[in-house]
DNA sequence: TCGGAAACGGGGATCGTTTTTCCGTTTCCT
DNA sequence: AGGAAACGGAAAAACGATCCCCGTTTCCGA
């Protein structure tokens, strides 16, 4: 009988004090506008700093960096999900749902999700496994729903978007262009209106999901 | 009259030795590739590295970082005017040369010109000034043509391409998926679609030129 | 071909930054 | 109110980048 009882499930095992919970979401917010911002490197003091904690308080609640992320992308992975539910259950417009999908989701910060794709994952964990699966699915509703509709066009898949999406949102490097948001929206639109039906062009290489983008690494 | 002025013009005083003006070009080629895939801050190491050279040699051609990028966006821009031209004066269509130009910008690795936006800069260097100035001309030229034509819609500008051409092209942090290039490619080919007239949306705020970028900071 | 000088490469000292740990103090729960 | 859990700041340790030194190699002109 292996140590299957000490190490299986640490995080629920005792509830936790009020202001713990609340600076453990404090943190995993400001990470996530950190990460985006300053890129995967960015220093967990600094991260510590934008939460208004103590950078103590940070490594108590996460072993190392790895950690962190991985929680950033489960909670933005989560936000989307639920994003991407409520867009194609209100909208009755089948392309407007996948609009306002797309602008929600660059205000969730879905940059932050590039670790996705890199190799600081651990690919089997369960978790973030399922996550992906659920993202996977609630987007391909709405853009199957678009493409039945005749809206959007048809060589596109869920990781076209995901990614383009993900490249048009993040800031410039060393940036901190006042009004660079707005500039984003118009990019955004642009690319919108190029996924439109019928199309005027036709793509090179296949549509990818996101299992498959992750698993070419 | 030989080496008569010896003060006016530093850089060329002396003529280069053959190894040595050659390894210079190598090290901004591989500080072009090395500063879109790993950002600014790319240890100068890694760069002397993948240029095949001593950290030494390095450090003798160029003082500091600020001066080795100074270079490489330098360099980067004349290669971009020069692709600009040649789209222009060779491609019949007026899309068609846009469309060229948009993937060969993307080669030329266009993405290594954001610190043109960032505050690395001395915005009164001449050298860079007067190269800004022709890339915004060259580029222009092309975009006016094609809204001419009635192909192009008018609510945007160079600044608009530039920074949105940049942004698809960027290496995602952390990623060496390889086929990640055909991605890229099918993300421009969208965002070209989405420039087309009739413009099917109307956009947000106003087009920028490269200037009103660098000056709004 | 040869001598001298320019350029090179690797290694290591120095410096700044990031991570991690420690401990006295504060906050929360019962 | 008491005790434990959580906190914050700051110092110590670890890390990595920059920069310089010096023996060796490469190029150029005679």
């Amino acid at each position: 009988m292996p140590p299957a009882t000490e190490t299986a499930v640490p995080p629920r095992a005792v509830r936790l004090r009020a202001d713990a919970t609340r600076n453990r979401e404090r943190i995993v917010a400001a990470a996530r506008e950190a990460l985006v911002e300053l890129g995967p490197d960015v220093p967990l003091d600094e991260v510590a700093r934008r939460a208004g904690v103590g950078n103590a308080t940070l490594y108590r609640h996460f072993t190392d960096r790895a950690e962190l992320i991985r929680q950033v992308t489960l909670s933005v992975m989560a936000r989307t999900v639920k994003r991407a539910e409520d867009a194609l259950a209100q909208e009755p417009d089948a392309f407007a749902a996948l609009s306002r999908f797309v602008f929600e989701a660059a205000d969730e910060r879905i940059g932050a999700l590039c670790p996705l794709l890199s190799d600081v994952f651990d690919r089997q964990d369960p978790a973030v496994a399922s996550q992906v699966e659920q993202m996977q699915r609630s987007i391909s509703a709405i853009m199957e729903r678009a493409q039945s509709a005749g809206q959007l066009r048809t060589d596109i898949a869920v990781g076209d978007l995901m990614v383009a999406v993900t490249q048009l949102t993040r800031p410039l490097p060393g940036t901190c262009c006042a009004g660079f948001d707005r500039f984003v929206r118009r990019h955004l639109q642009l690319f919108l209106d190029g996924l439109r039906a019928p199309a005027c062009s036709v793509l090179a290489g296949d549509a990818a999901t996101l299992e498959e983008l992750q698993a070419r690494q």
